[in-house]
DNA sequence: AATGGCTATATTGTCGACAATATTGGGAAT
DNA sequence: ATTCCCAATATTGTCGACAATATAGCCATT
């Protein structure tokens, strides 16, 4: 169950995912600066391959840059957050909503059989699980919108900053197997081709999502 | 009234600029190769520079690149114009809405000022009135929504690609007058701080507009 | 002691050259 | 005549050096 979708080609390409994965799960800290000559000695290559992949991260929102000054890892704040979150909802509804219309029988039933595999990591306790199925449940709902703008959006756009969040502030107890129940809902909408239902309920998931980062973030800065 | 929002500070800026203007302006051929040397010596700046305008056009969906293979400007097909209006009306609805919540009562009142700028204009016959004007109104509605993530989405984003499907294939005839009252209907929506009617008009006009780009596509293209 | 300006330093911006990869064209074999 | 392979060419990817700008620290002045 492996998302093999990007495959890096160029050193460019190895560099800005090694770097954007450093980000998001905070080997590089939140708010803290990028220099391009550390980061060229860090990763063993030139100047210009990491001011490519900080240009690259920027359209990512994962970093930010000011001119002739440098970049800085973009801050994790409740504000950020909710700006975020309305966005997420209101692409992630629409994707919902296309999904049950332009997704083949073959990729629901995919979609079905995953969630039953995650039913499995779920019970067995395993509260990694939430990282990669929860991504990859929301990524194939994403992709079966089959609208590309869309896809490109969510998924080039502002995934992996949502992952900052989640993987930053952890996503762990209740909330698990309510969001779980909460994608299964989904999957039925979707299954039914009920559109209209699985865009409602996909908001509704995402909205609550945002409450429980919110605590969270609140929680953890004060 | 102009948009001084972008101020080209590097070299590498002012090349981005103004590729993309030419871009959007139709003077580079849409579905044409971009030629790194070529664009190099054009506008008199190094390869680096070139680079790194691409690279930031890529995010705009302007460009597609492909590793070792190079740079093409996008090509304008309907299937495509649905995919970005799909989103567009999403996005923007939902800007509508929460700019009748978080735009000023000082805004709102330039708001109508300037749409009764834009009726002067399309009365006395001026047709480029669509060009700038439309796109001004809905700028200021992207910006009056207040949410930094919808902002960056639409006017770094999306923005300049949807000026380039209405810029090549024109914006004339009755649709300009009509496109102008269902302006002013978004407008008094939003000064009566009506945000559901706010969306649901601005998602009613972005449809209708992509209808008539749609029509015009077909006929261009056959 | 505090502030303002200046110099020294560090960091980013830009460039031209070299390396690696794709494309094109021609020649040979079937 | 067609297809496959190889060499020549052109284009993109990568690098190190230099230029321009910002930052930090020191000294002089008040």
């Amino acid at each position: 169950m492996l998302l093999v979708t990007e495959q890096p080609v160029t050193a460019s390409d190895k560099t800005f995912i090694q770097l954007r994965q450093d980000i998001v799960e905070g080997d590089i800290l939140s708010g803290s600066k990028l220099s391009e000559t550390e980061l060229a000695t860090r990763y063993a290559v030139s100047r210009a391959i990491v001011r490519e992949a900080i240009n690259r991260l920027e359209n990512c929102h994962l970093v930010e840059r000011k001119p002739n000054v440098g970049a800085r890892v973009v801050a994790l704040s409740p504000e950020r957050l909710v700006s975020l979150y309305q966005v997420r909802e209101s692409l992630e509804g629409m994707a919902a909503r296309l999904a049950a219309t332009n997704m083949t029988d073959d990729e629901i039933d995919d979609l079905q059989a995953l969630l039953n595999a995650h039913l499995q990591t779920v019970q067995s306790g395993d509260t990694y699980y939430q990282e990669a199925g929860d991504v990859d449940f929301h990524y194939r709902i994403i992709l079966g919108s089959k609208n590309d703008h869309l896809i490109s959006m969510l998924i080039e756009g502002i995934y992996h900053l949502i992952r900052m969040y989640r993987v930053q502030l952890g996503m762990a107890g209740p909330r698990v197997t309510t969001a779980f129940d909460e994608h299964r809902s989904i999957a039925r909408a979707i299954d039914n081709r009920d559109g209209e239902l699985a865009e409602i309920l996909m908001r509704r998931h995402i909205f609550y999502t945002r409450n429980n980062l919110e605590q969270k973030l609140l929680e953890a800065v004060g």
